[in-house]
DNA sequence: GCACCTACGATTGTCAACAATCCGCGTATC
DNA sequence: GATACGCGGATTGTTGACAATCGTAGGTGC
């Protein structure tokens, strides 16, 4: 039943967009490269009418600097913009934990256990790209449980932001065993409504990830 | 020396999404409505590459919704919207107020004043678009204040959403009097460094706002 | 009289061409 | 030899027209 509706209901904006953002994503387009029209739209095999409405919704997302006459630029996070994503990701994650914790606490933690099983074969099996996935789809599914739109919709873009971060060295293996960890103990914080202890599970979390990130960082500040 | 640089730096679909968001803001454009391409491209003055464009940004921002080969519609908010909205700016805000007591108060509270006595003003002359205005502002620049863009976005797109609500029915005068006691309130634990204080304020502020506005609610569930 | 089908009007989605602007390089001049 | 000027190439910004799609009104058959 959840099959039959959909037929070409996303716009093609909608659907260059989703592309391009996974591309910045994974780290296919550099920080700080010019994406040009014609060769975007080429490669895509639209016009370019619907890649600059695409663009123009990366844009508003804070993905790309758009430079009058100059052309479209991939956005760089410097030290500064990690700490803000994070700064941002924690007031949105501290929100939906809330009303998780207020709401329907089991199903939360039912979704939270497919990205945990994820997480834990990336880890096994050293595959940091799976290892990304996996948090992300952790933090997404935490704040989709909050039955939150707007949270939600906040939390994919940092999430790319969050990518972006991670994108630029992720050459260098992160500590998956206590990723893992760290996030199956949110899951019991959780589990167990011991809101207190989750929230500064959670926070303390957040800044595991900025020192990480920052450490690892080029131009650490 | 401020007033050198900028010739035409922003681009036309930019310029266009303010002035459409400004009107769905003020409501102008009722919820609902739909927006025809051609009508609204020939009221700006430009094309319908840009306009489009522009309308991108504001799906992406959630003011409009998209429905393919039918058109562009102003979104209505109902009642799960007004408490989501108030959801999200309460995490927001929460976290911008704690980002400027850790930081310069003192700058805080005077760019406060402003807004504050713009408020005082609109309340004495029983203007309902300026008391909104210098709610607006009041809280756009607390968040500011933070010195952190994306809460600052966030809040901006919030905002926008929170005065669509409000526009619904703005005919019913609000409580300026408390409405301006409150913000007071708001800006004397801010001053004063109280941050229990200043939040309990805050998280109370954003429940008053939401049962006002539900109580004037036509379809209030 | 009711239901179905068809043609029309209007609107959106897409495209290719035109105009404006900016960067880099070569040349002329001081 | 260094600097200022101007030109060429490339890219973006904008425009208008064409094609696809949807809602609706009218007509026809049962």
């Amino acid at each position: 039943m959840s099959e039959l509706e959909p037929v070409s209901r996303r716009s093609t904006a909608e659907i260059v967009a989703d592309r391009i953002r996974a591309a910045i994503m994974r780290g296919t387009f550099a920080p700080g490269t010019q994406l040009g029209e014609v060769d975007l739209a080429n490669r895509l095999g639209v016009s370019r009418g619907p890649l600059r409405e695409a663009m123009q919704r990366l844009v508003a997302e804070g993905l790309l600097r758009s430079e009058r006459h100059r052309g479209l630029f991939v956005r760089e996070l410097g030290p500064d913009d990690v700490r803000d994503v994070y700064l941002a990701r924690t007031a949105v994650e501290r929100a939906a934990a809330l009303q998780v914790l207020a709401g329907d606490r089991d199903a939360a933690v039912v979704a939270l256990e497919i990205p945990l099983g994820a997480m834990a074969a990336a880890a096994d099996a050293g595959d940091a790209v799976g290892l990304a996935d996996a948090d992300h789809d952790f933090h997404a599914a935490l704040v989709a449980a909050s039955g939150s739109p707007r949270l939600r919709r906040m939390t994919e873009g940092l999430l790319v932001e969050t990518r972006m971060c991670l994108a630029a060295f992720q050459q260098t293996a992160p500590p998956a065993r206590e990723l893992l960890v760290e996030h199956e103990r949110l899951r019991d914080a959780l589990r167990d409504g011991r809101t207190e202890l989750l929230l500064d599970r959670l926070a303390a979390h957040m800044d595991d990830a900025v020192t990480r990130i920052l450490a690892a960082m080029p131009g650490a500040a």
